[in-house]
DNA sequence: CCGCGTTAAATGTCATACAATTCAATGTCT
DNA sequence: AGACATTGAATTGTATGACATTTAACGCGG
């Protein structure tokens, strides 16, 4: 078969929508195997490189995968929930980094999700969500702790929180929102009075979780929620007061 | 410069890769323009086509864009909430349906952050999202709608309760997480009565919002969300029941 | 000063060749 | 006969060079 592209858009843009559209409409089955790119180019009329330009677009979503060799190829992908975590994750703190938007914001979004993940979580956590949070809380406390290891540690934590609600599309969702946000507290999180104020709050949500407490829960993550946008208010003054300064 | 690349991993990752991390770090700021292929090729010691799938890769993204003629080029991209969102959809709806989600965990999903955005609409909401609103919902009382425009509908009316809360970023990630599951909801949503139960349970979401009546859109919301699992519910035995038949 | 053609720079596309990788078939030795 | 090395073919990855197309800027003439 031979199917003929308009000539408006680049040509590889088309390929890769149209084989984008063969894989969401099911045509193209996951694990199966599409045609070789020698195929390919010959199908579209077109030059392998240009071929190769549009895999590398499908690839780059996650949409297929390719192997080298005999028997090798491209294949479309299962695409994981993991997987499309990282692209989520990535999306998200580009749009948080680009487009200004303020860190109140920011946190108000992210623990209105969080909290209403909560919920869910205090009756659903298992004993692997206490352990993962347990330990990344004993992290925490250590004192020689980086800032950055200590943000990474904070967001296990919560990300251990979220999986808690035992729902994979919530997950998902809230992976963009809690990880999007890490650049933005990295600026936030300093000084030893603060952190042991976070674990103090850390060890709050921790215990609540356990005992089932939903109500308790969300109280201790309203408060973590106010006291990061505390913080954030502060690190700002300090900001627009060194600015005023500077243009002084 | 001449940048290094290990022979690990193909070179249009690695040099996809490299150009994403200075995107992130800001030191490739927004609107600023990528040295040409020609100059890349020659920096990472590649061919040109090599050069050329990894920015493929990155305009796969929405990372960067690109123009021809002279001036033209690769410039950094400003990644909207619109663009975004796009990527969002096409990835969520296809980790729905490859992963055999079912109705009830993306219902729960859809539900629970609707609802957590549902406490700030009550009391941010101004009369323009009610305005909007109150015509979806005239919309859909007309008998004559088709199914997918019924949908359309419910999808515009959620999505401006959500935007009721008044936070962008909550609005971005709920867009995804409402209009992902359009393609499912339109499997259910079918008869008169159906859609006159929905449209009265929108009445009572409506006025709540309107009288600032959080607990009540709560209530509201919770109630939308267990008849719509219950017509999931049904949707699937009806499935299960025609699947026994046919193996018969 | 304005309009228009020319030109140069850049991406888009093509053709071809070769390298690297992987699997399978084949053949050989024990 | 069976295990193991060898070869070969298929496929993706990369390189090279060329041409086509598009676009902005420049210079020239009216």
């Amino acid at each position: 078969m031979r199917t003929d592209l308009s000539p408006e858009r680049d040509l590889s843009i088309q390929i890769a929508e149209a084989i984008r559209a063969e894989i969401i409409a099911g045509s193209l089955a996951v694990g199966s195997r599409l045609p070789s790119e020698a195929e390919l180019s010959d199908k579209f009329s077109v030059s392998r490189p240009t071929v190769r330009e549009a895999l590398k677009r499908l690839a780059a979503q996650n949409l297929i995968r390719t192997r080298r060799g005999a028997s090798g190829g491209a294949f479309v992908n299962r695409i994981s929930f993991e997987d499309a975590y990282e692209g989520q994750i990535t999306t998200a703190t580009l749009l948080l980094s680009m487009n200004d938007v303020d860190i109140e914001t920011a946190c108000e979004a992210r623990f209105t999700l969080e909290r209403a993940c909560g919920t869910l979580a205090a009756a659903r956590r298992e004993e692997h969500h206490l352990a993962r949070m347990t330990a990344e809380l004993e992290r925490q406390k250590d004192g020689s702790l980086s800032g950055e290891a200590f943000c990474a540690s904070d967001v296990a934590f919560h990300r251990a929180l979220v999986d808690g609600a035992g729902n994979p599309v919530l997950s998902y969702q809230l992976a963009g929102a809690v990880e999007a946000m890490q650049p933005l507290m990295n600026m936030i999180t300093v000084n030893a009075v603060d952190r042991a104020r976070i674990t103090a709050l850390h060890d709050r949500i921790l215990s609540a979780l356990e005992n089932r407490d939903a109500a308790g829960l969300d109280r201790s993550l309203a408060d973590l929620a106010a006291y990061t946008v505390d913080l954030a208010a502060e690190v700002r003054q300090r900001r627009d007061a060194r600015r005023a300064k500077d243009s002084a």
